[in-house]
RNA sequence: GGUGAGGUGGCAGAGCGGCUAUGCGUUCGCCUGCAAAGCGAAUCUAUAGGGGUUCGAAUCCCUUCCUCACCUCCA
């Protein structure tokens, strides 16, 4: 599989030979997470069950920043410790992206756990001289990083033409960052240099470190993340292990709207809970899966209404293979095996669009002819079971790895509905459409759609959406 | 101002030197007692503007214009 690192500019091929390592930098707990967080999450969740579906080990690490100042400020705002706040939007979190049916990371580090790791990470910058500390805290020394701005391809001269850098008496030079800065007030933690806090960046090199070591495949998160987080985690752990901190870095663009990035800044977001709300998770998977991973998405309701209608398609499909007549009454093999090598087609094609640099676009076109051709074939025939058994399988695994799941109809239910269209049906012989019209809308107030064909009819269970409000 | 990524049919979105995806939409049909469902056909022949290179460019080079992101916390 190929992927464009940012470092480089250039595909590269993910080495799978053993566990693949994937380290994604995680959001700060200090509120609701939006739609924006969602796609990042949802490209790598997508990308780890692509390859697991490969029959490929996956090592993913996702962190929680929870020590930080907004979290602090937004604690004394609710007047509570920020480590109840932190704690309340962790839970949150979990809420929220398992809903999206996004799988757990193998580890979900908390920053605040693994205060030692990055004291320990801290005291061998200052030992090997790449770190000072200062009135207020200790800082690392860019200028000691010859290939500081490798990342970002930023000079440093670019940074001072620049002119938006604080200065700051107590730095070196404006460009250091803090590793630990010392703080009385809560939370702090001691260190050999005095009570307080880590740096935001020293979080993420000490836990790739100890979740996964050195040179680990993939180190992924949104674009923004690229200067300057990503740059100065570069510059910490290489200085650190003096070797190459990832093979791989994957930034995912951001999510837009009205074609401006959607932040907590511009207060333009739209939460997890809201876009769930309207829309429900299938769609907005489909949604932050519809462009390239490395270019921006706009969220509008015009677009997410198109995604209803593939969605559709993808239900009414999943409704045709399941329920196939009860034998082999169509005379299929023929015409079956040679849909069947336009399955094989297709399967190859999904496959090779996610193996050249993630495309999932180009993979979503090859699972929607799935679909299109299985609701074609529909329309002809009845769907016989063997050919039902021989298409699900594709069909299921393209929608793990998307991470797709149709909602399914109980026993119960189906037992309900199949008698309540038996009476439908005779109404219908009957000619008393009025009264079948009636059980149909009775039927639909369940939630399920049917759908006549000659000779049977189909139940389908449509999630509630769409509109956003 | 600097750096990076882009500008593709009504919309979304691939392709990244030749065979001009695909989906949605629209139109007209089919199916149906009807249908918000399903199917078919038609439609749109697009590649920001201007220069090149080439037998041939959306794809390469130059240039102009425009958009977005980053340069401050941010997924």
């Amino acid at each position: 599989m190929k992927i464009f690192d940012t470092l480089t500019a250039k595909e590269k091929e993910l080495d799978v030979t053993g566990t693949v390592r994937i380290y994604l930098c995680g959001v700060t707990v200090y509120d609701e997470s939006h739609i924006g967080h969602a796609r990042t999450i949802i490209v790598f969740d997508t990308l780890r069950r692509f390859l697991e579906s490969q029959g490929i080990k996956v090592k993913f690490i996702q962190n929680f920043t929870d020590v930080d100042d907004k979290i602090i400020n937004r604690a004394k705002e609710e007047n509570i410790s920020p480590l109840e706040l932190s704690s309340k939007f962790i839970t949150r979190y979990f809420e929220d992206f398992d809903r999206l049916n996004i799988k757990r990371a193998t580890e979900h580090p908390k920053a605040t756990d693994n205060i030692p790791e990055m004291i320990e990470l801290i005291k061998d910058l200052i030992d090997k001289n790449y770190a000072y500390a200062s009135k207020n805290g200790i800082y690392f020394s860019v200028s000691k990083f010859k290939e500081y701005g490798k990342l970002s391809k930023k000079r440093i001269e670019d940074f001072i033409s620049g002119a938006r850098i604080e200065v700051d008496e107590t730095k070196n030079d404006p460009l250091d960052f803090a590793l630990w800065k010392f703080a009385d007030d809560q939370p702090n933690w001691p260190s050999p240099w005095g009570n307080g806090r880590p740096g935001w960046h020293i979080e993420c090199s000490a836990m790739s470190l100890k979740y996964l070591g050195e040179n680990f495949e993939i180190h992924g998160g949104g674009r923004d993340l690229i200067f300057p987080h990503h740059e100065n985690e570069i510059a910490q752990s290489e200085s650190h292990t003096g070797k190459n901190f990832a093979k791989i870095w994957m930034h995912v663009g951001m999510v837009t709207i009205n074609g401006e990035k959607m932040s907590k800044s511009l207060g333009n977001t739209k939460s997890i809970d809201h876009v769930l709300k309207n829309w429900g998770p299938n769609i907005i998977r489909l949604f932050c899966l519809s462009g390239h991973y490395s270019k921006p998405i706009d969220y509008s309701e015009e677009i997410l209404k198109e995604t209803i209608v593939k969605w559709h398609q993808v239900e009414n499909c999943y409704a045709e293979l399941n329920s196939p007549e009860k034998d082999g009454s169509v005379r299929p093999s023929r015409f079956s095996e040679f849909f069947m090598k336009k399955v094989d087609s297709i399967k190859q094609e999904f496959n090779d669009a996610l193996n050249s640099d993630f495309n999932i676009p180009l993979a979503f076109n090859a699972f929607f002819r799935l679909v299109k051709e299985v609701n074609n074939f529909a329309a002809s025939q009845d769907i016989s079971q063997l050919f039902a058994k021989n298409i699900v399988p594709a069909f299921e695994t393209m929608l793990e790895i998307l991470g797709l799941r149709i909602s399914k109809i109980s026993d119960e239910e189906r037992n309900t509905i199949n008698e309540l269209i038996k009476k439908r049906n005779e109404f219908r012989e009957q000619k008393q459409y009025q009264k079948a019209d009636e059980i149909r809308k009775q039927i639909s107030n369940m939630g399920i759609v049917l759908i006549d064909h000659k000779n049977k009819t189909l139940l389908l269970k449509q999630e509630k959406m769409g509109t956003e409000s």
